[in-house]
DNA sequence: CTGTTAGCGCATTCAG
DNA sequence: CTGAATGCGCTAACAG
């Protein structure tokens, strides 16, 4: 017995009530000069037809749609999940709803999804850019309209928002730990697929000048590490940096895998991860290797997922806030679209926090 | 040096290629007959003014939106995440947007987020229903027009597509096996927060006529737990029935720890569980208990997730096919707007998989 | 094959 | 404080 009648509309509201569609609008919208009576009236005549706003028609005159934009690379990833949650959680408090787009960590398929979003006109987006130096296309969706936050990545080629962690502080923190415990061969594993073969060079010729804002999450995980070493004055071995050549667990885990191999070599006592792809890669490689942690290999895991404790024994991990990272990130965007947020695009640093469990430990000095 | 000027529109590139607007429009949106000359110079029109169609405007007239919602109960769950992907990949593919809303497993939620989706004419809308027997907002939002797709849920009380695994099977084996492995006092770790008291009851006393799709998957997965110990004789012990509060990790792991305490007057020899949530948190008791798996509990998760692996011994699962289950999902709701698929609402079920691992151990018999 | 006319449902001038 | 008129950008009849 589904009702057949299309939906009401103002124009069937305003008849019931016996007022113009304009002051109807005006006393559903709560806009413009109303006597409390007519409101009343109109109310009532509204809520006996089941009225609802059409926000198609709305937003053809506002240009406001009360709809963000994510674009994430994976949203199946643990990471960008609870990211998500956080964003969807402070957006439907105030009253906006979500579109989202996939891109598989894709730069055209990014671009593409930003012109998606802005033909739907979108009120403001938030995206964690594929490659931090590829951002043409979105600084092109920047107006004082429409605002841009940038989730986890931050660029220095964007004046936008962005809310990240400090992540090379965080790894030089981890890496400093295992070097303080007297481990001299210390194994990494990262994901540099995007940055070229020069960049790698330059990241090591350059440590003090390389900028945070230039580098993706795992560049400046890798930052950190080499950071650390130097610190330490203990020289860097490039057999011990593993390049992931995709976002993957399998290939984290070949990747570990050869660094696992060559241990006679490297001399390699601890391994650490940049995200919680590498994290469970290696993690199952060093399984598969036979080896025990933290007796054969100590390890760093990075994010605090709920695996780094159901083993044993547990893992010590460098967490980070991701649910607040989506949150803040649609906070700050919002904030934007109120106006309440009138200044230059601002770089959040939110706080991560090592975790010592029971996955390092210490070595004998020669 | 961002262009001020606003985004041309249709009448502007009319202008430009010297036609009127309707034949712009036709020559643009590959409808009617047009001449191929008139065409291809609205085009270089087109492409000259860099323009794009505003889908509001388009939306506004044929009633089409080419976007699907999406309302799940917890979008940071791996689960959902995983689905989400398959959803949002087809969609893709076949040119649909997607709008997400979270609902926190509450029907009240589930009822305003699905008005908002009827609000911003969604032309199709996945859902995984709170509570398989309060759908009536749901059967509200079947049209011709617009499409419903049940994930992961069935329910008796809609005529809709679902898409969904055989749980009750895939448990009844599961538990079949430790059965047949002597087990004869074995834990079930599901959530029972939505049915009632009496719901428990009845499924006890009535497990040939209880029906999948009057039940939540939780509720299901019970059913094939009850089914296994009926058909091997074996008598169900209650107390061996953990019911968590919420859907929570901690939640399931002090239901887990309820179970465990009892042991000496159970005597349980094996823990199952339901899900990803109940899985770890019955897991993380277990071992916070001191307890080894298998050498003291045998024990099935369900779900593969990563960590089922990386534990030692390993686990073994029940798998399904989660983003199997969400790109199938899309497929049959597009299908639906396309028009391809004109019967009536079908239940789909996907193939679950038993994964033996290490995690169960054969028990003497008395 | 192309142009004219109308209007989707609403917000927003401008008069009154 | 209220109403009439206008148009957001586009598609859909209907003529021609």
């Amino acid at each position: 017995m589904s009702d057949v009648r299309k939906q009401p509309t103002l124009h069937d509201v305003a008849r019931l009530a016996g007022f113009s569609t304009s002051t109807t609008a005006r006393a559903l919208g709560n806009y413009g000069r109303i006597a409390e009576t007519t409101r009343e009236k109109v109310r009532a005549a509204a809520d006996e037809l089941g009225y609802r706003a059409n926000p198609l028609a709305r937003s053809m005159i506002t240009g406001k749609t009360k709809t963000i934009g994510v674009v994430c690379a994976d949203l199946s990833s643990p990471f960008f999940a609870e990211a998500l949650r956080g964003i969807s959680d402070v957006a439907k408090g105030r009253g906006y709803d979500i579109l989202i787009v996939n891109t598989d960590e894709d730069v055209a398929s990014e671009r593409d999804a930003v012109a998606l979003l802005r033909d739907r006109h979108v009120d403001g987006v938030i995206v964690s850019p594929a490659d931090v130096r590829q951002v043409g296309h979105l600084a092109a969706l920047q107006t004082p309209e429409r605002a841009l936050v940038l989730l986890d990545r931050s660029s220095a080629a964007l004046d936008a928002d962005s809310v990240t962690v400090d992540d090379v502080s965080a790894m030089t923190d981890a890496v400093g730990r295992l070097l303080d415990a007297g481990h001299r061969h210390i194994g990494i594993v990262t994901e540099l697929r995007i940055e070229r073969e020069a960049d790698w060079q330059s990241l090591l010729g350059d440590l003090d000048h390389s900028e945070r804002r230039e580098l993706n999450p795992s560049s400046r995980r890798l930052l950190g590490y080499l950071r650390a070493h130097r610190e330490h004055d203990i020289p860097i071995d490039p057999a011990l940096v593993a390049r992931t050549g995709a976002t993957s667990v399998d290939s984290a885990r070949s990747a570990t895998t050869r660094l696992l191999d060559q241990r006679a070599q490297t001399g390699m006592t601890a391994v650490v991860t940049v995200d919680n792809t590498t994290s469970v890669g290696a993690y199952g490689a060093i399984r598969d290797h036979g080896l025990r942690v933290p007796d054969d290999l100590s390890f760093i895991a990075f994010d605090n997922l709920d695996w780094t404790t159901l083993v044993q024994p547990a893992v010590s991990v460098i967490e980070q806030p991701v649910y607040a990272l989506g949150s803040r990130a649609a906070e700050v965007l919002l904030d934007r679209l109120d106006g309440t947020r009138d200044t230059p695009g601002e770089e959040i640093l939110l706080d991560t926090r090592f975790i010592e469990r029971e996955s390092i430990r210490a070595v004998q000095q020669v």
